[in-house]
DNA sequence: GAACGCTTCAAACAGGCGTTCGAATGTTAG
DNA sequence: CTAACATTCGAACGCCTGTTTGAAGCGTTC
């Protein structure tokens, strides 16, 4: 399961996504990480001082990583002529997506957050929206200013949903709902677009 | 915070009902849970048998009469003449909304299941679907019917994004986004309003 | 080769976990 | 009052938790 040609630290990462991805934070302990990561117990503690840290690291190893595909992806849409509410979806999308389709792992990850946002784990919740909130701002700036008629209030609930649906409809993705005979990458696909459909009708909503 | 006058057996769903939904179900220990509804450890054993046991006891009170009353709800609109996709909609969320808004602490449940919906945890799904999914098959088949255009694919996924949506933004109800000044009852109708509109602008996508 | 820093290791730590048990207590029926 | 039952209680069971410790294994540098 976990490639012995990466680091002790790198092992612990993948394994310890994968188990708390499964189950939960509490419901992993680190004797199961350390052990699917063929690594000695005291490893954690060493690489990175405690569980709570190594949570952090965990998120932080990801979310730089999406969050800076989705600026680049926001940035080059804003550079068109005319932004459309589409383009600028699956620039928030699709970063996701190839997350989940990347081959290191990231699916489980997907799951994670779904679950990190399910948590009101006031620590964890604080953490990701102080490192990341911005490209979240950046995002309902340019969607507002594509829906000039809306208010303050109903873009910000609209932009709720959104996100809602997004987290919970990307946790499942690989689960139950690909049917046989499509590849995953095709699968992604048929998502986003029914996902960037749905989001933007719903955004525009009278 | 627990009610004395309550029997042994209602305070430790109560109790478990909070702090579950605010540690999850492998954060919270019998310990806590027994110590703030004010009674004795062997308690939980003693009326539930295990506490697996105590987390289905916990659902399937609440769940009873959501989907009760959600059935109920439903009835009536397929009643009426020319039933609207938001009328239906408005049948699914009123009464999630009106659990929330319980006094009987109806509302950690609500998180309580946003929390169960993103664990993969397979034999609590399962619990929830088996027993309760009719209702949302039902649900599902008078939209489909309000929406005949629409592939039984995109059907499908579109529903997922809303019942992501309405978990995801449920689960923070009265945490941060209820504006000071604003009664509950008010908050939430607001909430119900923004959804429905959105919900249903996002299902008629074209 | 000795000394050094970095990493791994087995073992142990104190403490919390779910569960069980037998005695004590409370409640109901004859 | 007594017998029978239901409930509560404190204590203990064995197991697992995150973390710490000191020694052992390394490759590098003097």
């Amino acid at each position: 399961m976990i490639n012995p040609h990466f680091s002790t630290k790198e092992r612990i990462l993948s394994a310890a996504e994968d188990l708390f991805a499964k189950s939960g934070f509490a419901g992993a302990s680190l004797r199961q990480v350390t052990s699917a990561a063929n690594v000695n117990l005291a490893a954690v503690n060493y690489h990175f001082g405690s569980k709570e840290n190594l949570i952090n690291e965990l998120f932080k190893r990801r979310l730089d990583e999406l969050t800076a595909s989705r600026t680049a992806a926001l940035d080059k849409v804003r550079g068109t002529r005319q932004p459309t509410l589409e383009a600028v979806l699956e620039a928030f999308v699709q970063p996701a997506l190839s997350l989940a389709s990347d081959r290191g792992g990231g699916s489980s990850f997907v799951r994670l957050l779904a679950r990190a946002f399910a948590e009101h784990d006031q620590r964890l919740r604080r953490f990701v929206s102080d490192n990341y909130g911005h490209v979240l701002k950046e995002f309902a700036k340019v969607i507002a200013h594509l829906l000039p008629h809306l208010s303050k209030d109903a873009l910000y609930w609209r932009l709720d949903f959104v996100s809602g649906a997004l987290t919970y409809a990307m946790s499942d993705f690989g689960m139950i709902k690909k049917p046989a005979g499509i590849s995953d990458e095709q699968h992604r696909r048929t998502a986003a677009e029914h996902f960037v459909r749905f989001a933007a009708a719903g955004l525009r909503a009278p």
